[in-house]
DNA sequence: CCGTATCCCCTAGGATACTG
DNA sequence: CAGTATCCTAGGGGATACGG
């Protein structure tokens, strides 16, 4: 009890989070790896990257593929609920910047 | 600093704060009164709802109108800015809705 | 009726260091 | 390269109580 209140939850927990949806914006660009993403944001630190990636992953709004290449290759990107995410986000920061 | 990084603020703040995307959504429906929102969301403290309605007008979310009767009565409603970021809101729960 | 003040606990998340 | 473990502290937010 406490944080799991009727109705908070799902994409509201993890989307209210810090660095959130600078991790859903640098994705919509691209599928990354893991360190691409930590250096393409700054300031976010690699522990908070990895517990966010595992959010967003319960969500479906990231997955993770490795590539049996050598070295093997893992790449996070946005799941088809992740870009309508996305999406979404970018009309947030379209009104912020219609309305400062 | 911690924060307030480049571009963590603004909307985002208080959107990340549980009980917002409630308060917006309620007063989508319709203009009300403090009590009117506390007894509308269930289980949202009066301290809380305090301290979200003031953050919701220093992001000119929210407006707060004092009508002169009596006793005074005290009309909280959303700002055109605040309709807009309600459905937005609206958006990301029907995309939760159709994915679940 | 309309709030604000205070206390207190608990978790998010930053720093740092370390592993496969 | 791709993470996880640990430690620490700042602040969110619930309970309670009180003022206008």
């Amino acid at each position: 009890m406490g944080t799991t209140d009727a109705e908070w939850g799902g994409i509201w927990e993890v989307l209210g989070c810090k660095w959130t949806f600078h991790i859903l914006r640098f994705l919509s660009t691209r599928p990354a790896q893991f360190n691409q993403i930590k250096n393409a944001i700054e300031g976010l630190p690699a522990s908070t990257l990895s517990t966010r990636l595992k959010s967003l992953r319960e969500e479906n709004l990231v997955s993770r593929s490795v590539a049996d290449s050598t070295p093997p290759t893992v790449t996070y990107a946005l799941t088809e609920k992740g870009e309508e995410l996305a999406e979404i986000i970018a009309r947030i920061e379209e009104l912020e910047r219609r309305y400062e």
